[in-house]
DNA sequence: ACCTGAACACCGTTCAAGT
DNA sequence: ACCTGAACACCGTTCAAGT
C-alpha cells in the first residue's frame, strides 16, 4: 500500500531538515537518505531543486492561510489585519531563517493566493476600496518580513556565538563615540513586545491614510 | 607593484558576478577565474565563503552609509528618515536580489553601524528619546527590506518568464472566485510611486506614536 | 508508475610545495 | 607574503535500466 514516496513527504522532510540543520543541509542527497531512497528518485516527483524550494515556501504559506482562516473575525479591519500579520510572523518563526527563505518566493498554489479574499471582503465591508486593502496588506506583509528577518538573524547569531552578543562586547566593538547608537542598543527590547509596538505604528499609519 | 589580489578586489568582483549572473554563479571558482588566480588563492585573503558573503553585505551597507552621509540634512526628522529609507532601497535595488541577500547579515565593520549616529543626533535634536529613534529606524528598515524583497522578486519573475506575468494569465491561474484579489491585482501600481505611498503611511504611523 | 545504478560536471576547502 | 597544484568529500542532475 504505502510503497513509494509522495511529493508532500518530500516537502515535509525538507522542512524538517531545514529546522534541524539549516538551509545548507537541505541537499537533494540528504533528503533522499532521510526518505530511504536514492537521490535520483526525487527527480521523478520534482523537476529540480528550485521547484522543491518553491514547494516548501508554498507549503509554509498554505499554513499561514490555514492559521488565518482559523482566527475568528475581529472587531473591524484593524483587528483582522493585526491577526494576519501575527500569523505571518508566527509561521516564519517556526522555521529557522524562515522569513529570509520563504518571503518573496513564487507561490505555486492558487489556493494560497486566494486565501486573501476574506481579508479583502472584510476590508471592503468597512467601506474601503480594494486598492486600499491591497496597500494595507502589502505594507503589513513587508513589515512582517523585514522584522522577522532581523529577528531571526539576531537569534541565530546569539545561538552560534553567545559570547559575542553581550552589550559590553558590542560597545567595545563599536569603539569610541557613537554614544547614541550604543544607548539605543542598551534600551532595546526584543521579541513580542517590540513587534506589537512597531505593528501598532504601522496600523496607525494605515488608519491615518484611510481616514483622510 | 600591483602584483597580487586584494580583499577589496575580491569583494568587488563578487558583487559584479552577482549582478551579471545571479547568486548561484558566485562560486569561489568562478571568482578566482575572474581574478586570474587559482581557487585556493582566495583562501589566503578570506577565511571561507561565508566570510566573503558577510564582506559583500558589509560593503553594500558601507555604500548606504556613504550615500546617506552625502544627503543634505532635511527639514526635520521626517525628511531625514525618508531620505535614509530611500537610500537603503536604492542600494538594494542596485544588486539583483539585493534585499534578500544583504538584509539581516552580520556587519563586519563597526564604521557601518556607527553611521547611524547622525540619524540619532538629528532625531534627539527634535526632542525625542533614543529609544524612539531606534524604533523608528528599525521600523523603516524592516519596511524597506520587505518591500524591496517583494519588488525584486516580481522583477526577476518578469525577466525570467515575461509571458507569465500578464494580468490575464494571473486571472486564469487564480481560477473562479477571488474577485477582489483579482481586482486589486489589476489596480496595482509598482515601483517608486507605490514605495513612496507606503513609506508615507509608515512615517505617518511613527508621527502618530510620537505625538501622543 | 516509480526507483536504482552509474556517470558527469561542478562545488568548497585543505595543505604541502613553490616563489 | 602570496600563490599554485593536487587532492578530498560533496554537490545537482541525467538517463538507461530495472521492476
Amino acid at each position: 500500500m504505502n510503497k513509494g514516496i509522495t511529493r508532500e513527504q518530500i516537502v515535509t522532510a525538507a522542512l524538517e531538515l531545514l529546522d534541524d540543520q539549516g538551509m545548507d543541509a537541505v541537499t537533494v542527497r540528504a533528503l533522499a537518505s532521510r526518505l530511504d531512497v536514492r537521490p535520483s528518485a526525487l527527480y521523478w516527483h520534482v523537476r529540480n531543486k528550485q521547484e522543491l524550494l518553491d514547494e516548501m515556501a508554498t507549503e509554509v504559506m498554505r499554513r499561514v492561510a490555514g492559521a488565518f482562516a482559523a482566527v475568528p473575525p475581529g472587531d473591524g479591519w484593524r483587528d483582522d489585519l493585526a491577526a494576519y500579520t501575527r500569523v505571518l510572523r508566527s509561521e516564519y518563526l517556526l522555521h529557522r531563517d524562515g522569513a529570509r527563505i520563504f518571503s518573496g518566493t513564487r507561490i505555486t498554489d492558487p489556493d494560497v493566493v486566494r486565501m486573501k479574499e476574506p481579508l479583502f471582503e472584510r476590508w471592503t465591508a468597512s467601506g474601503w476600496k480594494p486598492a486600499d486593502a491591497d496597500d494595507a496588506i502589502d505594507l503589513v506583509t513587508a513589515f512582517a518580513v523585514g522584522f522577522v528577518i532581523e529577528e531571526q538573524e539576531r537569534r541565530q547569531a546569539a545561538e552560534d556565538d553567545p559570547s559575542r552578543y553581550s552589550i559590553d562586547r558590542r560597545d567595545a566593538w563599536l569603539g569610541e563615540g557613537a554614544s547614541l547608537v550604543k544607548e539605543a542598543g542598551h534600551l532595546r527590547d526584543d521579541g513580542d513586545r517590540r513587534f506589537e509596538r512597531l505593528l501598532g505604528m504601522v496600523l496607525d499609519g494605515i488608519a491615518a491614510r484611510l481616514e483622510t
